[in-house]
DNA sequence: GGAATTTAATAAGTATAGATACTAAATAGG
DNA sequence: CCTATTTAGTATCTATACTTATTAAATTCC
């Protein structure tokens, strides 16, 4: 079997074109937001209050790559941290009203986009990629 | 529509996984290769001779990011730049005796290990994954 | 054939992505 | 209650991944 051919390959690219399509529609927007501050956006959001680590456990990333995220969604004003009462080493992240709108306006733009990244599927295809794509993810987290 | 049931999402998580199976394999078979490394060595042990801004048009990545690459396959001893005769701004690149047995070794783990990667589905869905996987790369490539 | 453009590679800067190590704080076990 | 372990966050290091700028060389084209 050649390389170019092999899922690793093929889910490397498509992961390039997903989130290719993302910043260039974020830049045609005028917005500045990576996927991964959008994903991080989004828990928060969903979750006001939630820890770090949760966030980090949420959308499968390690906590060392989530603190950066989180300061950047903080240089922005979009979100605030304050030390927990409860357990003094978490920092409780919660949306600011600026990161609260921001998310409210890049929404619909996001999940409009989604269409794009598969852009090379009609809508049945689309439908069965996504089921295949969460066995996968499924079947991983166990 | 939640933002973890997304195409862009999904994407980002199986690329996860598909990096993760890979390293974990290679560190239990005592390598030490990257997926973006072997993708590489393999471009170039196919087109020996080949220069950088092909191997990177071949594999689908910038330049810059390349050219670190292939730092790291120089360092390891797996490849061999010399400046091209035809093209003094080329570097010509080619894989060393040591980069070939080091391919010849692990190409049959990391096609044994494309399996693991989409571990939560039966033959005739990773057969349609990578369908469908092919489909909406090849409609990005125009 | 000389200027304008393009191209190969590198450099610098930002943002993931994950491994490891460290600090501080919380919890578990005896 | 005190030690051992675990956990939250940060810091450090390596490796992508892409953008923009720079340098040098090749090509275009008038």
């Amino acid at each position: 079997m050649h390389a170019s051919k092999m899922a690793g390959h093929l889910i490397r690219r498509m992961n390039q074109i997903s989130t290719h399509v993302f910043s260039q529609r974020m830049q045609a927007e005028g917005r500045d937001l990576t996927p991964v501050q959008f994903a991080a956006l989004d828990a928060i959001i969903a979750n006001p209050g939630i820890d770090q680590a949760s966030v980090a456990a949420r959308i499968a990333y390690d906590r060392a790559t989530i603190g950066g995220v989180i300061d950047r969604l903080e240089q922005k004003g979009y979100v605030e941290r304050t030390v927990s009462r409860r357990d003094r080493r978490a920092r409780e992240v919660r949306a600011t009203k600026l990161g609260q709108k921001e998310f409210d306006a890049i929404l619909p733009i996001v999940e409009a986009l989604q269409n794009d990244v598969l852009a090379g599927l009609n809508d049945p295809e689309k439908e069965l990629f996504r089921t295949l794509a969460q066995k996968v993810i499924d079947y991983d987290a166990g």
